[in-house]
DNA sequence: GCTGATGCGTC
DNA sequence: GTCCGACGACGCATCAGC
DNA sequence: GTCGGAC
């Protein structure tokens, strides 16, 4: 008897595996036979179809139409009917002509109007843009011309009211043509096959003549709507619901379960027939929609008071939100697929067999015996295995990417979080309890250490418990929480109560906000055509960032902000910036006031600019602050959405560049304290008990700090008289974007180029494989050296300076720096050695480690480290090899001995870490080199240290040992403030 | 051949 | 309450244009 | 993802 038999299942039939449905994926064009065989039952029609013309005849236009509520259009003696209801008569109309006059075959039409659902014929790669470039060479007139002009520029207001709606623009020019005005004799069935030629080309010289096709044969209202179910976008005020409402009772249903609108329309054309509890199963391979969760607006208390706990079961559960890609997970028999919470079919990216793929290939195992079928849904993340713990959001691509061109390798990798399961060995479970099925996921999944895991949950009872674990998440930087009922059975395709999402925002102002000034404005589209929707937001240049002679008036893009608005917002934002706009000339950016990313890299320019003494200041705010190659800051927002206007402030007080980098560095600063004040508060209540931190490991999220110091001026710049390519952002130790890597070697006087071939001895940076890293490797002409190395050296260079060194010392390269070595210089890494013998990147033993210490002159008392080596404790030795030797060269610690003459026991760890990374250990706290006071949190000490230290030209950092240890763990000189001693009585 | 523009899909 | 459209950031893929 | 607005 296998593990899944125990679980009690009620009995209900085996859901049959469904050979259609996903099997075939998009633009997979079947034959007949093939059709026939996948689907035994479809209808078929008596007819052709209807003309193409009638669906905006009797269709779209009569929605449209519909669309706004009207009053008093009651006919004396009847009840006005509400634009719904009118709405619903006029789809129930053309579904009944259509069944009369062609058949009971709708599949082809639905999947014009449902365009958007239509999964069986992939994307188009046609937008705006490109369909306009293409009607101008269709219709033959000259870009520059003014309808030429009006179609690529289709947001910008002009004479007519089509602004921001592109399809109604490219019909009121089409409609000036010499063309027919009567419709064409396109059937809907022909369109259909035409789309699927499109949605196959994927070259201009391919799309231009299918689109000329529809131009000879189609009106421009025609035309107009065929452009709409190209950019899927209807815009006709009824979505999926409504239609799937008025063709079948159980279509929102069987959509939900399959995902398929073939199989809504082949398998429901027959009003009499109803799905039963078992064709409402979710099936195997067949993609479904999930269940999501509310965003939880009000109070905890309210929160809890939805999860409708009673006094027999007054437990509900508490989720860590990942901050990852939603994804579902089929297995039968060895085969896998995953689809995303958008449908989209990414089995290619995590494997669909244990022999392939970034993920499956490693998922032998993974399933208890007597699995035989199962799916899935949870959260795929990434992993870094080198740092064990989670990698900040965006990378999961990437990860996957390489994890498929190197399954085996070390680097970031896709690990699934399941918690949840829909279906086993041919039971649907969605039925089924949240708490049952997870009964039954514990006994299906085996975890696959940080590849496939069963997501944690915590059980709670009280608002107060949903507190605690958010200021956990706060301190954890993590998304927030996923509050879930056990007792809620899995509702596909739904938001409800059952699931709620609870931000740390709620609690705390913790999201940022900030005040910033408008520099330009983009012209909205649908709804907002014709006004600025949208603003380019940006920062003063301020201290270091400002160069001599410059106008103080400088600014630099910093995000964009379109959301938020509301329509009085934008009345009054227009008022206050009446006449003050000027167009953006892209050849003569203003240059003196608005700086954005150079190069005609970067986002897209602003449609219109206005100088920051005329323009306003807005107050936005977002989840987070991150790393960006888009904006001239080099940081942008995470979700940014504007609050309110700030009419009390200016270009002068709103926040400037170095006024971000303290706010950043402060918002950290009180997520660390969060963190702290919970960690006494568990001590309390489990003492002894360790806090773990599996997920955040100490500066694996941002830190280090900001190199706040640009170069020196005068002095002598770091990386003067050399080249760099920088070929990706960095992905650690923290994310940098490219342009900021690049900003950074630039102000240490490096020079950048944007190939590889620009200057001979040019250094090559990068941190990922990404395509054009992976085709430099290839030609394995040069070497790829990670960002880290840039960090360590200005971090290194930072601290000679400090010291009053001006020497420009470039750090040799390690094999950690190295991301691909294509001469020699891996082998030159690893036989690198310093004066004393100590290699920069081997592997020491502790005998070699005490025997190195002993033998080294100089100018501090050796025995002194050596003692400490054999006073080491295991637990302080581990994970400490492989110490850069260079990483402290030029910083003096003095190990504070509380006046004691001795050492305390707790700190001389931190002695011999600092020591073999090469720093000077200072005997005597009055030694005026010290650069670094390693102290505990004795609140006396701490107030007499910073008095003795209080008058020196160079004031020593006064750091926790921590500092010394998590610096060396993550290879990287981190941020002193993050690691001041708390003062504390007890200790 | 490389670069930038454009589109798609994730949040 | 629920739905829907108009917006934000990113990374990756692909093609047009030089 | 966020938000406002229509219903």
């Amino acid at each position: 008897m296998s593990d899944i038999d125990d679980i009690d299942l009620p009995d209900i039939p085996r859901a049959p595996v469904d050979p259609s449905g996903d099997a075939f994926g998009p633009n997979t064009i079947l034959t007949d036979a093939e059709l026939d065989q996948a689907y035994p039952n479809r209808p078929r029609n008596k007819n052709p179809t209807l003309p193409f013309a009638d669906l905006y005849l009797s269709l779209f236009e009569p929605l449209l139409a519909n669309k706004k509520k009207k009053i008093g259009v009651g006919i004396r003696g009847t009840k006005a009917l509400k634009p719904h209801e009118i709405r619903r008569n006029i789809i129930d109309r053309f579904i009944s002509r259509w069944r009369n006059e062609v058949g009971n075959d709708i599949y082809p039409t639905l999947r014009l109007i449902l365009c958007e659902k239509d999964r069986d014929r992939s994307v188009y790669h046609l937008k705006e843009k490109t369909i306009g470039r293409l009607l101008v060479k269709v219709m033959k007139i000259n870009k520059d011309s003014d309808d030429g002009y009006a179609l690529i520029n289709w947001k910008q207001p002009g004479t007519s009211r089509s602004a921001g709606d592109f399809a109604l623009r490219c019909y009121e020019i089409i409609r000036k043509r010499p063309m027919r005005t009567t419709p064409g004799n396109l059937t809907i069935s022909r369109v259909n096959s035409m789309l699927d030629r499109l949605s196959l080309a994927s070259k201009e010289e391919e799309q231009l003549p299918i689109m000329t096709e529809f131009y000879n044969n189609m009106n421009a209202s025609e035309l107009m709507w065929l452009i709409r179910i190209i950019m899927r976008q209807m815009k006709v005020g009824a979505t999926e619901r409504t239609f799937f409402d008025a063709w079948h009772p159980d279509a929102a249903v069987l959509f939900n379960i399959s995902s398929s609108l073939k199989r809504v329309c082949w398998e429901l054309w027959d009003l009499e027939f109803r799905m039963d509890s078992d064709g409402k199963s979710v099936t195997l391979m067949s993609c479904f929609q999930p269940q999501l969760a509310q965003f939880q607006k009000r109070s905890l208390d309210d929160a809890v008071r939805a999860m409708h706990l009673t006094s027999e079961d007054p437990i509900f559960w508490i989720e860590e939100k990942l901050d990852g890609e939603r994804m579902q997970m089929h297995y039968e028999n060895g085969n896998f697929m995953f689809w995303s919470r958008k449908s989209k079919d990414y089995t290619r990216l995590y494997g669909s067999c244990f022999d392939d793929g970034s993920l499956t290939r490693h998922l032998r195992g993974a399933f208890h015996n007597g699995v035989r079928s199962i799916i899935v849904d949870g959260e795929m993340i990434t992993w870094d295995p080198r740092l064990d713990c989670i990698v900040a959001f965006g990378t999961l691509k990437t990860a996957a990417l390489e994890g498929i061109r190197n399954p085996y390798g070390d680097g970031p990798r896709p690990l699934f979080r399941i918690f949840d399961i829909l279906h086993l060995n041919g039971e649907c479970l969605i039925n089924y309890s949240l708490r049952d099925r997870r009964t039954a996921l514990e006994r299906s999944v085996k975890t696959v250490d940080r590849r496939m895991e069963v997501h944690e949950y915590e059980e709670a009872r009280e608002a107060a418990d949903i507190e605690r674990a958010l200021r956990k998440v706060i301190a954890e930087a993590s998304e927030g929480l996923v509050i879930k009922n056990p007792r809620s059975v899995y509702r596909l395709n739904d938001r409800n109560d059952d699931w709620m999402k609870v931000k740390p925002e709620y609690m705390t102002e913790f999201g940022e906000s900030l005040d910033l000034v408008v520099l330009g404005g983009y012209w909205g589209a649908g709804a907002r055509g014709g006004i600025l929707s949208s603003y380019l937001c940006g920062l003063r240049v301020d201290g270091n960032h400002l160069k001599p002679g410059e106008n103080p008036m400088k600014f630099r893009s910093f995000c964009k902000a379109g959301g938020g608005f509301t329509a009085n917002d934008y009345s009054k934002i227009a008022h206050m910036t009446d006449s003050q706009w000027v167009p953006w000339d892209p050849k003569k950016p203003p240059t003196e006031y608005i700086e954005i990313v150079a190069g005609g890299r970067g986002v897209d320019q602003p449609d219109v600019w206005i100088r920051p003494d005329k323009s306003i200041v807005l107050e936005v705010k977002a989840a987070s602050i991150i790393p960006t190659d888009e904006f001239r800051v080099g940081k942008s927002l995470r979700f940014p959405r504007f609050r309110r206007i700030r009419e009390d402030k200016d270009w002068q007080s709103a926040l400037s560049i170095s006024e971000l980098i303290a706010l950043k560095e402060e918002v950290e600063k009180e997520k660390e304290d969060e963190e702290k004040r919970i960690e006494v508060e568990n001590r309390k209540r489990r003492p002894g008990k360790r806090i773990k931190r599996e997920y955040a490991i100490l500066g694996a999220s941002d830190k280090p700090a900001d190199f706040v110091s640009a170069g020196t001026e005068g002095g002598p710049q770091l990386f003067e008289g050399r080249s760099f390519y920088v070929m990706s952002d960095a992905a650690m130790p923290k994310r940098m974007g490219k342009a900021e890597i690049e900003q950074l070697i630039k102000s240490h006087g490096g020079k950048i180029y944007q190939t590889e071939n620009a200057t001979s001895n040019i250094n090559v940076i990068g941190d990922r494989n990404n395509v054009k890293i992976s085709a430099l490797v290839k030609k394995g002409t040069h070497d790829v050296i990670r960002p880290t190395w840039i960090f360590d050296c200005i971090r290194q260079h930072e601290l000679d300076l400090q010291r009053g060194q001006n020497g420009c010392y470039i750090i040799p390269i390690e094999t950690r720096h190295i991301l691909y070595a294509a001469s020699s210089i891996e082998r030159r890494a690893t036989t690198t050695v310093d004066q004393f013998g100590d290699s920069y990147a081997r592997d020491l033993t502790m005998e070699e480690l005490y025997k190195l210490l002993q033998d080294m002159p100089g100018t501090f008392d050796r025995t002194f480290a050596a003692d400490f080596v054999k006073g080491l404790g295991e637990r302080d030795r581990q994970g400490l090899d492989e110490l850069p030797g260079w990483m402290f060269k030029t910083s003096v610690f003095y190990v504070d001995t509380e006046g004691q003459g001795e050492v305390n026991e707790n700190l001389k760890p931190s002695a011999f870490l600092a020591l073999f990374a090469g720093a000077r250990i200072a005997r005597d706290l009055q030694d005026t080199e010290i650069t670094h006071i390693v102290a505990s949190n004795n609140q006396r000490r701490l107030r007499e240290l910073r008095e003795v230290i209080k008058w020196r030209p160079r004031i020593p950092r006064i750091v926790t040992k921590d500092w010394l240890k998590s610096s060396l763990e993550l290879r990287t000189v981190l941020d002193e403030t993050q690691f001041l001693p708390v003062p504390s009585d007890d200790w």
